[in-house]
DNA sequence: TGCCAGGCCTTCC
DNA sequence: GGAAGGCATGGC
């Protein structure tokens, strides 16, 4: 049991940014919306509980931890990058993207715990939102440290080492169905230092993308998810089905059957480059969007 | 009831 | 190295 500190505000001004599509764009699956208050959010981000409010362009920050707040804030929402700059220069990119953009201006993409997304992304296959987000939430409630914030109790994710002695079963009982494996793997795989969690960011992308794919569960898609949403790494594009999708009919004018997931990749490289992560969640918020 | 969900693994050519 | 089938589980 975290004690509780007395909350503080926060308030950051930024521009180019939009909490709910950042939040619901399907990056991320602990945030859930307060009902009570507009426009507002709590999560869980490292070792801590927040309650973020938009306004405008100002931003509302409230913890049960304010150590390093503000900088743990705009690491985890990408502040420090400049994203008028991005978006002017993608906007530019061809009419679809444009398109994508007018509905879906400021998406950031999130700067998440690496250990948490990895879980978080083998849950994610073959499986929906809200049953990844109900799987993450249990393993978080029965492994993870209690946190009281506003008369509530939230749950950290827990630590490789805090998931040492559960078991497959154990796993299967927090709703991960076939993929109870795969966790227990990858968490036996770091603990025993196959994957080094703690040098992620000296790593080049295509070194890490390799180890990760070596990780029992995590294919291509997972790689890249984890790679764009966790380790600051823009320029790969996670193809899953709907990306598939859209990528087929705007630019392949293919409305039977699939492009290669090859031929996607490719197109991507070539025409959205280091952006390539950024332009992807435009696509992929803006079609959901207009489909549900 | 049957199909699908932000794929991946295994098996078999 | 590419194709096909299986996979837990809940919502519709």
């Amino acid at each position: 049991m975290i004690v509780l500190r007395e909350k503080e505000e926060l308030c950051i001004d930024i521009d180019c940014f939009n909490l709910k599509y950042t939040l619901e764009c399907g990056q991320c699956f602990r945030w859930e919306v307060k009902s009570s208050e507009e426009n507002t959010y709590m999560g869980v981000v490292k070792d801590r509980v927040l309650k973020v409010k938009q306004k405008e362009n100002k931003i509302f920050v409230y913890s049960n931890n304010t150590d390093s707040l503000e900088e743990v804030v705009r690491n985890y929402f990408d502040f420090n990058t400049n994203y008028e700059d991005i978006e002017a220069k993608i906007i530019e990119f061809d009419s679809h993207v444009k398109e994508a953009l007018s509905n879906t201006s400021g998406i950031r993409i999130l700067n998440q715990d690496f250990f948490e997304t990895l879980i978080s992304y083998i849950i994610s296959a073959n499986n929906n939102i809200p049953r990844i987000s109900k799987s993450v939430k249990e393993i978080s409630k029965r492994y993870g440290k209690r946190i009281c914030f506003e008369d509530k109790e939230y749950y950290l994710f827990p630590t490789p080492e805090e998931l040492k002695d559960v078991t497959i079963e154990e796993y299967r009982k927090c709703g991960v169905g076939f993929r109870d494996k795969y966790i227990y793997s990858t968490v036996h795989d770091i603990l025993n230092g196959k994957l080094d969690i703690n040098k992620i960011k000296e790593k080049d992308t295509l070194t890490l993308r390799e180890e990760l794919l070596n990780l029992k569960g995590v294919g291509p898609k997972v790689a890249d998810c984890i790679l764009l949403f966790s380790c600051n790494r823009s320029e790969v594009f996670p193809i899953d089905v709907w990306v598939e999708r859209v990528m087929s009919v705007l630019y392949f004018k293919e409305t039977k059957g699939k492009m290669k997931k090859k031929d996607i990749l490719e197109y991507a490289k070539n025409n959205f480059g280091n952006y390539a992560g950024i332009v992807q969640q435009h696509l992929f918020y803006n079609m959901r969007e207009k489909m549900f």
